[in-house]
DNA sequence: GATTGAACCTCTAGTTGCTGGAGGATGTAG
DNA sequence: CTACATCCTCCAGCAACTAGAGGTTCAATC
């Protein structure tokens, strides 16, 4: 029986984040001692310890919950986990190449600067104005 | 004179945004029509587009709270804009350095996905046991 | 059995950077 | 002068937590 501060040692999880995984339904409610205090179990951390790689890995909460579905149904098909894996998959990349673009652009700024007063300063410049720009960057929001 | 959608076109701006921005400050309060619409003009429209394109560049609306300030008294360092385009360079490297790790293991994941069901998919695998990953990605939050 | 102190409980509110909607006023073109 | 697109304010909500207040429980030590 572990308590809810042990199960956060070890999965590297906040024990209010425990509470709001099960707040919104992504872990079940454990059991309680007598006195109202969670008490958890190993089929309980193996769940909190997927979700959690899972959103290292950068799943969304709810990626997450499709993926626990598939996980608790063995019969469901494989290839629907597969699906949200490259889902994922171009996300990251798509994000990827954003940062690229934004690198080169700031690598640029930085490499510019003069030194002197921000009047001539060439990281305001750029900013200031966007035609100066070697690449295209226009979506908001990594 | 602009009216703020005539504004929010120009700069690629929700309308919702730009007030939000004359809310936190990053925007000054502009004129009014006798009526209580916002006018704005060219010195506004440039404002704007100064931080839509340092938003798009991934400022956070402190840092670019902070080149705001620099851009409006040329007096002051350049090197101050610099170290603000360093620290966003900085993180933007480790952003990808961060997603090449994890692109690496979506595609691990997803090309030994067998197509069977899902007890046996190689996706969910991984998500149960972090010991199989190859590379290390610990923290959450892009 | 009593005491201590860490860890637990619930509840509320804040974070970042917006976005959407309700319900109503204004501005402009025909 | 009438449409009706656009504007106004205010409030609520999104993801995914995080932090704190104010109070209780558990387990170990004496």
């Amino acid at each position: 029986m572990l308590t809810i501060g042990t199960l956060g040692k070890k999965t590297g999880t906040k024990v209010q984040t425990i509470r709001y995984y099960e707040e919104i339904g992504l872990m079940p409610q454990p059991g309680r001692t007598a006195g109202g205090q969670r008490r958890y179990d190993e089929t309980q951390l193996d769940r909190l310890s997927f979700v959690r790689h899972a959103r290292q890995l950068g799943f969304s909460l709810d990626a997450i919950r499709e993926l626990l579905d598939l996980s608790d149904d063995p019969n469901r098909p494989c290839h629907e986990a597969d699906a949200i894996a490259r889902r994922q998959l171009i996300q990251v990349e798509q994000r990827m190449a954003r940062l690229e673009a934004l690198q080169k652009e700031l690598k640029r700024m930085v490499h510019e600067c003069s030194g002197g007063k921000s009047s001539d300063c060439r990281v305001l410049e750029v900013l200031r104005d966007h035609s100066e720009c070697l690449t295209e960057h226009e979506e908001i929001g990594a």
